[in-house]
RNA sequence: GUCCCGUUCGUCUAGAGGCCUAGGACACCGCCCUCUCACGGCGGCAACAGGGGUUCGAAUCCCCUACGGGACGCCA
């Protein structure tokens, strides 16, 4: 059997991460399996539904490297599909019009709510000869299920599930306005489109029952079901807003890098032995639903930021330059020319060891791009007192013959530290003070032959000019 | 209210009756490396929700309780 998954959001705001993280596991174990992976638009909704919503799951999902293999289907076009399966239902007596409103329906569940009943429909027009309906009123579609026995679901994740069919009642399945209510819809179209795994959140545990015994009555092989956990906030409620970043593309905004989310995501819920970090390729060779934990996960940002520092670390420096150059343009609201750029490709390797983030990469960066007057920390200005000046002054001429690479230079600075004896941080410290106007940056030997030898020697005069400066206006008048 | 599902360190997890003195990762705390910060290395703290069974033996199987989550819509 070819292994067929689908995602089905509904288009009513952003992906957040827990949807991006069942469309990761239909994406996956359709890998798994070389089967298919498709996209299904729940649009029935049009009320809920967001403008641009559509483009933004699409994007989020690029994003993450999750590409449906045939173009998405949106739901609403297959209106009258719906509407077919569930009147043929009716012709066979499998299912009946319901005439009561909306209004009396809900004052049903409120009554039996207030009486300590289940809220269930009566089924009063389960039995009642059509031909008593009222005139002009149109029904909606319920399903006639069974009153006896249990509906059993082998669920991959959760295992067998059952539940006495005394619980269930008969759901309407096409509204009176003629349109499909959401369990039917994804039925049929599940069916239609050859859908042969549901791999969804567990919120839908429920509402599997009800879709088998339209499975049942409609005489369709029902297809395998796997109801992940779904994702909760760091104090175990629903994940929301004010948990911090939810949607998809808020993580891309803030400099996370997508297999790094993706692996996050992979990660909660989903576990193969000691493994933590993992490319999507690999897990699509060791992805099984089998590994699926049961139990609700909290989202832990502090372990995703780690993992993003991993797989930074492991990205290809023009790739991670690319990506920094637009993020350093909106720091300085200038073009970055293409002397920068080659800085920060020579430095980049020590960069994207101390950043976990692009954001974090790109602040570390600034220093490269910023020109002369440089913006000091005050605990980088500390640094610059009068003897680590004169220090500075004296290792700028000491340098003047040397091959301005990271290793003669350190080299020469060892030695020239040894001559005045003084610590190589004496005049190290200074030294990254004056070329970054920080107190932290990759080794800074690295940072001056990046730089190179004239902005060097231009940024280390600027800070011995900027120190006497502010040393004389500090002694007063 | 009724039904369904879940529960191993703070968090994500490993664990399929003896391999468990419960392993890994993040976070946290030390130490090492070191021009800073990171990275890396070494070490530390820290969990089987509670109670009954079954068994020679239970984190693993069964039951109950507690707690958490979900569903019960002419929403998806």
């Amino acid at each position: 059997m070819t292994v067929v998954t689908r995602f089905a959001p509904s288009p009513t705001g952003l992906l957040h991460v827990g949807g991006a993280r069942t469309a990761l596991y239909n994406w996956l174990f359709a890998r798994r399996h070389g089967g298919t992976f498709l996209l299904r638009i729940e649009d029935t909704d049009t009320a809920r539904e967001v403008p641009g919503a559509v483009e933004q799951i699409l994007e989020s999902l690029a994003w993450l490297g999750i590409t449906p293999d045939e173009p998405p289907v949106f739901q609403r076009q297959r209106a009258a599909r719906h509407a077919e399966v569930a009147r043929a239902l009716v012709a066979t007596g499998k299912a009946y019009y319901a005439y009561e409103t909306a209004e009396e329906l809900q004052a049903m569940r409120e009554r039996a709510l207030r009486e300590g009943r289940p809220p269930r429909y009566d089924g009063t027009w389960r039995d009642r000869d059509p031909a008593e309906a009222p005139p002009g009123v149109p029904g909606a579609i319920r399903l006639k299920v069974p009153r006896e026995g249990e509906t059993v679901i082998e669920d991959l994740v959760q295992g067998t599930v059952r539940v006495a069919n005394s619980e269930l009642d008969d759901m309407i399945i096409l509204r009176s306005d003629g349109r499909p209510t959401y369990l039917h819809a994804v039925v049929v179209d599940d069916h239609d489109m050859g859908i042969t795994h549901v791999i969804r959140g567990d919120d839908h545990l429920t509402n599997t029952f009800r879709q088998c015994q339209l499975y049942d009555a409609l005489g369709w092989k029902r297809p395998a079901f796997a109801h992940i956990p779904l994702i909760h906030g760091q104090d175990g409620t629903k994940l929301s807003k004010r948990h911090g970043a939810v949607s998809v593309l808020e993580f891309r905004d803030q400099g996370y890098l997508p297999e790094a989310v993706a692996n996050y995501l992979l990660r909660l819920g989903w576990g193969h032995g000691d493994i933590e970090v993992i490319g999507m390729a690999e897990a699509a060779a060791i992805f099984d639903l089998a590994d699926v934990g049961r139990g609700a996960a909290r989202f832990d940002y502090a372990k995703l930021l780690h993992l993003n520092g991993v797989w930074m670390r492991r990205a290809e420096d023009a790739r991670l330059v690319a990506e920094t150059l637009p993020r350093l343009e909106r720091r300085l609201g200038a073009p970055i020319g293409p002397e920068v750029v080659a800085r920060l490709s020579a430095l980049m390797r020590g960069l994207k060891e101390r950043a976990r983030t692009l954001e974090e990469l790109a602040d570390s960066a600034v220093f490269l791009a910023h020109p002369v007057p440089l913006p000091f920390e005050p605990k980088a200005e500390a640094l610059l007192t009068p003897a680590a000046c004169a220090a500075l002054r004296d290792l700028i001429a000491a340098w003047e013959g040397t091959v301005w690479e990271p290793g003669p230079l350190e080299a020469a600075a060892r030695a020239f530290a040894e001559l005045h004896g003084i610590k190589l941080k004496d005049v190290a410290m200074p030294l990254r003070a004056a070329l970054t106007g920080m107190t932290t940056s990759p080794p800074i030997f690295d940072v001056a032959a990046a730089l190179g030898r004239e902005e060097t020697r231009r940024r280390v005069e600027a800070a011995i000019a900027r120190a006497s400066r502010l040393a004389a206006s500090a002694a007063g008048p």
